[in-house]
DNA sequence: GAGGAAGTACTCGGATATATGTTGTCCGAGTGGAACCGG
DNA sequence: CCGGTTCCACTCGGACAACATATATCCGAGTACTTCCTC
């Protein structure tokens, strides 16, 4: 698990609460993470289509859709890759006794079992949205220090 | 997520249905994989207790439990780390507005999140074991070249 | 013929190189705003 | 005072190295079987 997905999600959060676009290096200077490399991980969500990059004096990163309609699975996909994690090699097909092609129609048990598990990975973080880790950060964040933030992130002061 | 948690699974399955101990490399020859790369997962395995190993010359590797009481989740921990995918790195706590220890008692949502989604990975893993494995590959598989297969395990023919 | 001991062939186990992916960094292309000049 | 134009500072985007982990490999340690010798 790559371990810029943490800061896609907290990148994620901190932008459903700034209205204005957020330069990548303000997010990184907030987390206090490599400027440039968490630069990398924007450019993956952008690609995706979860944010939207503006150029210019004032431009920055802002999320495209609703906070509500962007699920932690997307987030994670669009940075780590959508790929399976499990991929199987079709063992059963080599080896002294290999099975035919004609009876692998089906993958085998274990790549099933390897799925299964997966799809109840991808459920789980589908259930989640940027939205809901917003509102769970309000609930747990004193209001002064989570204003004095988001004031931070528009303010031109370092 | 490691390629060899592939080819233990499958080694799991064919330990359990012979029941005199089986040397690696006659297993890398019925998977055509690499020999030592694939005693490297075994040695996982035993040290996980999963598998027995017993040197000499009729030695191997064999089941230690009964299939049913292996798991998925047992085989896959073994080889790829029990430890999480996930892990938090606190960024909550860096930055110009770090949070106090004080209110981090509790895991930021987002970690809360990844942590779910991988416990509902690990509760469908723990679902399967090695028994329903090798039933499910009884039912599909020919018996003739699951005979076969067997036989030749035993055999010193190469 | 039976018992014991040495030899041997086979096994595992950990220490050792290489390849792929992740982490981190750099500089060029593009754009919006601001300042400046002219009318 | 207003409009146009130039300039510039700031932004992103992709291309480029350094490190870590996964992959693949080798050789040494240990054991059960086999064989041979002795009684």
């Amino acid at each position: 698990m790559s371990g810029g997905v943490e800061w896609a999600l907290h990148c994620c959060v901190v932008l459903s609460g700034a209205e204005r676009p957020v330069p990548a290096q303000r997010l990184a200077q907030l987390h206090d993470v490599s400027p440039t490399y968490l630069a990398k991980q924007l450019q993956a969500l952008s690609r995706a289509g979860i944010v939207r990059s503006s150029q210019g004096a004032a431009g920055g990163y802002a999320l495209v859709r609703d906070p509500g309609e962007v699920t932690v699975l997307d987030v994670v996909e669009a940075v780590d890759g959508a790929g399976p994690a499990f991929v199987c090699t079709e063992v059963r097909q080599c080896g002294p006794f290999p099975a035919p092609p004609r009876d692998c129609a089906r993958a085998c048990p274990i790549a099933r079992a390897m799925h299964d598990a997966e799809r109840a990975w991808r459920a789980s973080l589908r259930s989640v949205t940027i939205a809901d880790l917003a509102g769970t950060v309000a609930d747990e964040v004193p209001p002064e220090r989570l204003g004095a933030a988001l004031q931070w992130l528009r303010g031109p002061a370092g």
